[in-house]
RNA sequence: AGGGAGUUAGCUCAGUUGGUAGAGCGCCACCCUUACAAGGUGGAUGUCGCAGGUUCGAAUCCUGUACUCCCUACCA
């Protein structure tokens, strides 16, 4: 019985908006994500890169979670206690400016506020959004185990922070000094590298003269930032620059201060610059630092925390960098030191939260030696028992480990870990702890205060490998868990986080946090420009989520995704894989309508049928299903996604749906009219109709269920949901079933066969040779045409013989036989050769079509050939081809040549018959 | 400036150890054929950036070169 589908569970379009939510509290309610800290299966172990507790997730983050959403799903499946740990990052400079900038639009400043009011002000924020990450999280169908969410201010990640703090601190790494840092002077905190945005800003470059003390002559210097000219203390020419040897040691009087400062000579200095020489100003420009620890130079801070001009300058001081700059032109302008004003274009550090120019600023930090720490970490990639994916990503992390800097980690901010150092007023004893201490371990005196830093929020997430894991606590879930399996990120953060957890792994583990690191490309949208809220090119995957579905968007960004470049974002590929995925599920659609289903659900998944029972269609899918399973895990083991997407996509659609299916239903529809002419020729009587449609049935539902399976990491949400309809399954979720294998499905697979492949392909080769006549002679497909297959083999004639039935019904013919014919005249022929069949294919157009058409498609195809055989066969008369070649290669290529030019004699035939 | 990567169909990209160039989208034509028009069938399209070299044979290996992009640094 043809089965009613107009069931509302299954409506003509798939619609992903009421599955996926569904399946979400399904997978959640049975704790389908759940690892176990002891198990007798095999560990896997990925940890999420923690986003921003108060963030959004952006399309990089939908990329990032989905590669490990499909790796974890996968392992899940393959057999594996399989952890995916979820968390989210407290983001301290970020959360902190977000909060400022919103606490300011109420008109309440964070100082004014205090410290205290302030951190609980950040945590309510942390409240109400915290959630908001993790929810859109699961609207991906991240499958993580969410009962290990992590946050990285909860206390065990603050005790690990601690226990590190401390222990670096004693082994004395950590120490504190005085040193140029980027500065923020709207946040007024030290930021890190990544937290300066280098922007292009059309400046002036000013031209200064400084006179010489003996009053000899003046100096002409070139700036961009006449401002800090208050903290200059020499001025540099290049040792070998000759207009200014005689000047080299001499003394120049700074305009406005009035100071003496040195004419030093330094090789940094480009003599081709502006006038060759330069002013320092060792505590506002990096160079200028390096030169001044060259030079011994005093470093003269002109700048307040704040930016604005430091006491004891006069009318210059309160005032902000730029209206400093403003005042001290028009000054010098006034005395004429000032010789010359152009434009110069030049690049600008900003502050990437507030988006003010930052500063480089002297201040008192808090640094981590890193030489002694890197070693080890280089040495573990260096024989790889930590190694990159794409290997070429090893390289940028040698390069930056073996030029390795101390790192500042303090942060005058208030969200955060903050630095668990005391000073003792009384006795200034510093004491360094991981609990709080009630009184100076010195001096017993209770007048001790905390120094007010936090640290830089990728201290602790240095630390997530093993803190997520209950770190210091020596727990089960660290012995089995630790190192994880795979890190998956992108290239932009391997020094600041990647190098990082290396190190700390190391240090407090005595193992790498990771075997495999996986780094993706950067998604960029279809321009190939970088996503950003200020270029208003940011996709919320959220926003694409509600309008195509989680599955689509995640196969999307997955079949984008091969070498690890960076890749560009287009909304048509986002439709291709919305279109599969209603493919899939009207596939199901028609698997439910046309099989018989009664016979199906009592049969077993696993259950195999004897050969004769199946038809060569039936060993032709599954034979395919077996190479598709084969492929794709192999694919999935070298994290090539995108190659197992196509070949999965491929499959599906183009074999499965164009041909299995289509060859299908003439035996899944034969019950309905069982006195239909063309099944005779398939079964001979209506007791082999009903077994073969019994038959077909229960492979269609088999290799359908294995093909959901194979899909569900890519796309776990409709497979999840057709697979709970299968009428059989070998488990009750799909989430939690067995990953097919060629292994685990041996006794199956042993129901298809290659010579079943061969025999399908030229099935297939004659119907298309068959459609294309049709076609490229508009013949219309209301006329049935007849049609001569002429096999030059018995195999291929017996092939052909058995179909017959079913190539009359796929080509609309009125008629087939399979003789040759004497006359041939006027005739639309098309000589089929593939591995040892051959068949010519040939429809007369007497009196239905214009043969002009067919001599030009004749023609078409004359010309192909002639190029193979000219190709072909100069190829065999080279001498040396032949004896350099392999022999089976030779081989192949005679053969070719001989059914090429057999193709060419039929095709020149033919066309002299029609002309 | 140093390091890395790319250049293949109109677009986005595949192309494993050298052996007659592939996919998806788009395009053209014809079709509402009882799973799907988010569909079906057929078709067109490439000097593989350029120039050399190695080889019987190069998109693939080597050298040079042009252009693009990324990272780090710098821009007085």
């Amino acid at each position: 019985m043809l089965q009613e589908i107009s069931d509302t569970n299954f409506a003509k379009q798939y619609n992903p908006q009421i599955v996926e939510a569904k399946i979400y509290e399904k997978w959640l309610a049975k704790n389908c994500f759940k690892a176990e800290d002891v198990s007798s299966k095999p560990p896997f172990a990925i940890i999420l890169p923690p986003p921003n507790v108060t963030g959004f997730l952006h399309l990089g983050h939908a990329l990032d979670h989905t590669i490990q959403d499909v790796l974890v799903r996968w392992k899940r499946m393959s057999g594996f206690n399989t952890v995916w740990i979820p968390g989210t990052d407290h983001a301290g400079i970020s959360t902190q400016s977000v909060v400022e900038k919103k606490l300011a639009q109420e008109g309440i400043l964070r100082t004014e506020l205090g410290r205290e009011k302030f951190v609980a002000k950040v945590w309510e924020w942390k409240e109400q959004y915290g959630d908001r990450i993790v929810n859109q999280m699961q609207r991906l169908g991240n499958s993580c185990d969410w009962d290990r969410l992590t946050f990285t201010l909860d206390e065990g990640v603050s005790k690990a922070v601690r226990k590190v703090f401390v222990s670096l601190y004693e082994k004395k790494m950590i120490y504190r000094g005085m040193k140029l840092v980027n500065w923020s002077p709207k946040l007024e905190t030290a930021i890190s590298d990544i937290e300066v945005e280098y922007k292009d800003v059309k400046g002036k470059l000013y031209h200064l003269a400084y006179p010489l003390e003996d009053g000899s002559g003046e100096l002409i210097v070139a700036t961009t930032r006449p401002e800090t000219m208050l903290g200059d203390t020499a001025v540099a020419v290049h040792p070998e620059d000759l207009r200014y040897q005689a000047w080299i040691g001499k003394m120049l009087v700074l305009p406005i201060t009035g100071r003496k400062i040195p004419i030093i000579a330094d090789n940094y200095v480009d003599q081709t610059f502006g006038s060759g020489a330069v002013k320092i100003t060792p505590a506002h420009d990096f160079n200028d630092y390096e030169m001044g620890l060259r030079h011994n130079l005093p470093m003269i801070n002109i700048l307040n925390t704040n930016g604005t001009i430091t006491a004891g300058y006069g009318e210059f001081s309160g005032l902000k960098s730029q209206e400093a700059r403003k005042k001290i032109v028009e000054v010098l302008e006034a005395s004429a030191v000032i010789k010359n004003i152009e434009n110069h274009a030049h690049s600008v550090g900003h502050c990437s939260k507030t988006g003010v120019i930052a500063e480089p600023f002297l201040s008192e930090q808090w640094f981590l030696k890193m030489s002694e720490l890197a070693s080890p970490a280089i040495t573990q990639v260096e024989n790889g028992t930590t190694n990159f994916i794409p290997e070429n990503w090893s390289k940028t992390y040698m390069h930056w480990m073996q030029n390795i800097q101390d790192w500042c980690i303090s942060r005058q901010l208030w969200w955060g870990h903050r630095i668990p150092v005391w000073t003792c007023k009384d006795c200034t004893h510093v004491i360094v702890s991981e609990i709080d201490p009630t009184h100076c371990s010195k001096c017993n005196s209770k007048n001790i205060i905390q120094d007010p830093d936090v640290l830089d929020t990728w201290f602790s997430s240095a630390l997530w490998p093993f803190s997520t894991l209950g770190w210091p606590n020596d727990t089960q879930a660290l012995k089995t868990f630790y190192p994880s399996d795979v890190l998956v990120t992108g290239h932009d953060i391997i020094f600041f986080w990647v190098a990082r957890m290396m190190m700390q792994g190391l240090e407090f583990n005595k193992d790498v946090p990771f075997k495999t690191i996986y780094i993706h490309g950067l998604i960029r949208d279809s321009q190939g420009r970088k996503m950003s809220k200020s270029l208003g090119n940011s996709i919320d995957p959220v926003e694409m989520i509600d309008q195509v579905g989680a599955d689509a968007l995640r196969i999307a960004l997955m079949s984008q995704l091969n070498t690890g470049k960076d890749l560009k974002f287009s909304d048509q590929r986002l439709e291709t894989y919305r279109n599969f995925m209603n493919k899939i599920w009207n596939a199901t659609r028609f698997a439910f309508g046309s099989a018989d289903l009664d016979y199906v659900a009592k049969i077993d998944f696993n259950h195999t049928t004897a050969s004769a029972n199946l038809s060569v269609f039936d060993k032709w899918i599954v034979y395919r299903l077996g190479e598709v399973i084969d492929r794709v895990n192999d694919c999935l083991s070298q994290y090539k996604f995108s190659d197992a997407v196509h070949e999965l996509y491929a499959f599906l659609w183009h074999d499965f749906c164009d041909w299995y299916l289509e060859f299908s239903k003439p035996t899944l529809y034969a019950t309905e009219e069982p006195n239909l002419k063309q099944t005779s020729a398939v079964a001979q009587n209506n007791h082999d109709t009903i077994t073969q449609r019994q038959t077909t049935s229960l492979i269609l539902f088999q290799t359908l269920g294995r093909a959901l399976k194979l899909m569900h990491p890519f796309i776990p949400f409709i497979t999840e949901e057709l697979f709970e309809k299968l009428p059989i399954k070998d488990s009750e979720m799909l989430v939690t079933s067995t990953y097919p294998t060629l292994k685990n499905n041996q006794d199956w697979l042993t129901m298809g066969h290659q010579e079943a492949w061969q025999e399908v392909e030229l099935l297939k080769q004659v119907i298309t040779a068959l459609r294309n006549i049709r076609g490229e002679n508009s013949i219309p497909l209301g006329l049935e045409i007849a049609a001569n297959l002429v096999p030059q083999d018995k195999k291929s004639l017996a092939i052909l013989t058995q179909h017959k039935a079913l190539l009359i019904k796929f080509c609309k013919l009125g008629e087939l036989s399979f003789e040759p014919r004497p006359n041939l005249a006027k005739c639309a022929v098309t000589p089929l050769q593939l591995s040892g069949a051959s068949v010519n294919v040939i429809v007369p157009l007497e009196g239905i079509v214009d043969i002009d058409e067919e001599i030009k498609r004749i023609k078409k195809a004359i010309e192909k050939v002639s190029k193979d055989i000219n190709l072909l066969s100069n190829k065999l008369k080279n001498e040396n081809f032949i004896k350099n070649a392999p022999e089976d290669l030779v081989e192949i290529d005679k053969n070719l040549l001989k059914e090429a030019e057999i193709k060419f004699r039929t095709l020149q035939d033919s066309l002299n018959r029609l002309s």
